[in-house]
DNA sequence: TTTATCGCTTAACCAAAGGTTAAAAGTGTT
DNA sequence: AACACTTTTAACCTTTGGTTAAGCGATAAA
């Protein structure tokens, strides 16, 4: 059951592109070449990807602003910046935009591997996205991108939207689910019919919930909501 | 409310020392500063820290020999490597050796601080977003971020209102929070009807504090009160 | 000791927040 | 265009929690 873990390349430059690809997959890594960011940010919503490293330089829309959208999606995926500009400020915003890390061309192929490990290392057993299992205790587990709950010998197929909610929660797990910060990720801005549409959503995940006994999703008044575990 | 990181520097370059903990200390962090390896490892075993930045050339003890000790050990802590010498060698031993980071000298603060939060956000998930356990003696603890007053066995969940105010009393534990200084930071305003809802949340909070012998919250005569604890 | 102020507690009130269910509107598929 | 399914809107009801009110006790100054 042993995977490698899934890198996603963004990288515009046809040489260099196919260097670290190649010297990616021999090093057992299963690499995805994306050319732009569009189509990267296409396959981050359908695939599961550990890592992406994405170079600023792009045709149309620059490694930043892809990061800005994942950022501000529900997939969440650590991603390290490539680009051949040693600028402070470039790297200070990358930092800022949440990057793991920030690498200046030239490559030096053997670092890059040290430092995709490094952050693989720190991200794999506490963030989601490129393992399945995500829920927790006794018979659940929840596979985001099937999107299938699976309690007690049961499967519950969800909601887009009933997923997004959840996996958001299981991010949070056993602490605060801030209630704008959840509306403004998953529905883009918090008014007063998109809370209740997540009212909705939180009732109907309860209910589906409710066959495990080890997991309830609490309401805290006027903050949140809190998924816990016991 | 929330508790800084704490970042355990070891370095012994007086200068070198000096500008990153002050540098860091300004920037929010809690800092300890060791001068060589053992100490390092001394100062590790007894207190906890966020994560740790290794000078690599040290007298006695190098960073990569502290760093080997502390892996082996059951102390988990992060750490990022520091150096003058740019060497590749180095770098992938040091990666090797489990590091989340390899920064190479002249250090640029601004980097060094994005590089820690970077590290920090995979890591310490728990100590980063989560302001830690409070309160006092007994078996009381207070989690200031899902509003949980753990006391003796039992929950009490506390009110928005109520926490801020524990909270406050707890920051000046054991001596007086004046009164009009609570009501301006948590009201806004010292007005006599805010005064008597900060009596009601007072005695509310005495009432959950009731089951913790070790604590209570007295008044001091138009002064404000004071949380002690025995 | 008197008196004015300050503090404590309980209860009541009420607006806002949340829970649930159902109907309506939107979406995509055959 | 009929369908199955998802999401939003609506409606109705319960819970929550901050504030206000009122009465009494405590404190300190005169």
């Amino acid at each position: 059951m042993e995977t490698n873990p899934r890198i996603l390349l963004v990288e515009d430059d046809k040489n260099l592109g196919y260097i670290l690809s190649e010297y990616l997959a021999m090093k057992g890594f299963s690499v995805t070449w994306a050319k732009d960011g569009p189509e990267a940010l296409t396959l981050l919503q359908k695939n599961p990807y550990s890592l992406c490293i994405l170079d600023v330089m792009l045709p149309s829309m620059d490694g930043f602003s892809v990061a800005e959208q994942i950022a501000a999606s529900t997939v969440q995926v650590p991603y390290i910046f490539l680009t051949a500009k040693n600028l402070k400020i470039d790297k200070l915003k990358g930092f800022k935009l949440g990057c793991d890390d920030y690498i200046v061309k030239p490559v030096d192929e053997e670092e890059l591997v040290a430092r995709i490990k490094a952050v693989l290392k720190r991200t794999d057993n506490t963030l989601q996205q490129d393992p399945q299992q995500l829920l927790s205790l006794g018979r659940s587990t929840f596979h985001f991108h099937t999107q299938v709950l699976h309690i007690a010998g049961t499967d519950h197929k969800l909601t887009s939207k009933e997923s997004e909610v959840l996996m958001l929660l299981l991010n949070h797990k056993n602490s605060l689910l801030d209630r704008e910060t959840a509306l403004k990720k998953i529905w883009g801005s918090n008014d007063y019919f998109n809370r209740r549409s997540m009212d909705v959503i939180i009732s109907r995940l309860r209910k589906h919930l409710s066959d495990d006994g080890h997991v309830k999703i609490t309401n805290i008044h006027g903050r949140g909501y809190m998924l816990q575990e016991s």
